[in-house]
DNA sequence: TTGCATATTTGAACTCATTACAAATTTATA
DNA sequence: TATAAATTTGTAATGAGTTCAAATATGCAA
């Protein structure tokens, strides 16, 4: 709580009480959500907060390098609020990102080709442990 | 050309002459486009050609396996007809995506943490070769 | 060839995540 | 307190992608 006020005041962030509240659904749940999900909960806390807020606020904490847009459903951007970068598995069944760690030389490096790396983006897609389980189930 | 008319016959879809131009346009032009690009393109040699014949088009080269969606810009699906997986660089300043060799023995894995893994999805975003040039000679 | 079933294509209407924007409200500063 | 700046809000617009039913083309049996 005061370490999420340090965290916005780090990157010029004034703390406001929206920017507070959705930062801090943020902290609490590592699920990667959308902007409809992040709205939905923190509409609950804040009930006059606007879905523009939400987005406004997203865009913001992502210009300030706090928060990352992931592309990967293809159909909406999920937040991650990331402390280290990492990685992602993405089950096409349920629809869970889960996080990864990747250990890998090659996303140590600032160039590559002679292109400048800003960020690194490296996600599997399949079929979840738990979804696996349950098919398993199903056909017993 | 015959070449494509087997690539789809391999994956059980009829050579329809809108189907085989669609995919033709994609194997000249391997700069991982969006289906307005594709559309826009192919409109100019197949003039009765609908937007819809374009979505559906690629949803089935997809679900053939034969063309790959990008999910990298956060706008919108680029479209990749890949013969080999590789993995992209994006360049958030011109737009352009380009084609990576990435070697890592953890992309050789059928499994990760418990989870099956179907596709493998990396890429780098940042600034390209060709653009930081340009900033270069801006400055002087 | 003709008729009929099936596959493919088309255009219009629709969905839905995201953005644009201007008005309203809050906060900071003098 | 007055005024300017920052933040929030609601509504309207945007635009990629989907739905769907009608139109057209294709395959095949009689
Ligand atoms: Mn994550
Ligand atoms: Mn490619
Ligand atoms: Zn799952
Ligand atoms: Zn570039």
């Amino acid at each position: 709580m005061q370490n999420l006020k340090k965290i916005l005041e780090n990157v010029e962030i004034k703390p406001t009480y929206e920017w507070l509240s959705i930062l801090q659904y943020l902290d609490k749940n590592h699920n990667h959500p959308t902007a409809a999900m992040i709205f939905d909960e923190v509409v609950k806390k804040v009930p006059t907060i606007s879905k523009t807020t939400v987005y406004n606020s997203l865009k913001l904490f992502m210009k300030k390098g706090i928060v990352t847009p992931l592309y990967i459903t293809g159909s909406e951007v999920r937040y991650d609020f990331a402390q280290k970068p990492h990685h992602h598995f993405f089950c096409e069944e349920c629809g869970k990102i889960y996080d990864l760690e990747v250990e890998c030389p090659i996303f140590k490096q600032k160039y590559f080709h002679g292109h400048l790396i800003r960020q690194q983006h490296v996600y599997f897609r399949g079929i979840c442990k738990d979804c696996l389980k349950k098919e398993n189930k199903a056909h017993h």
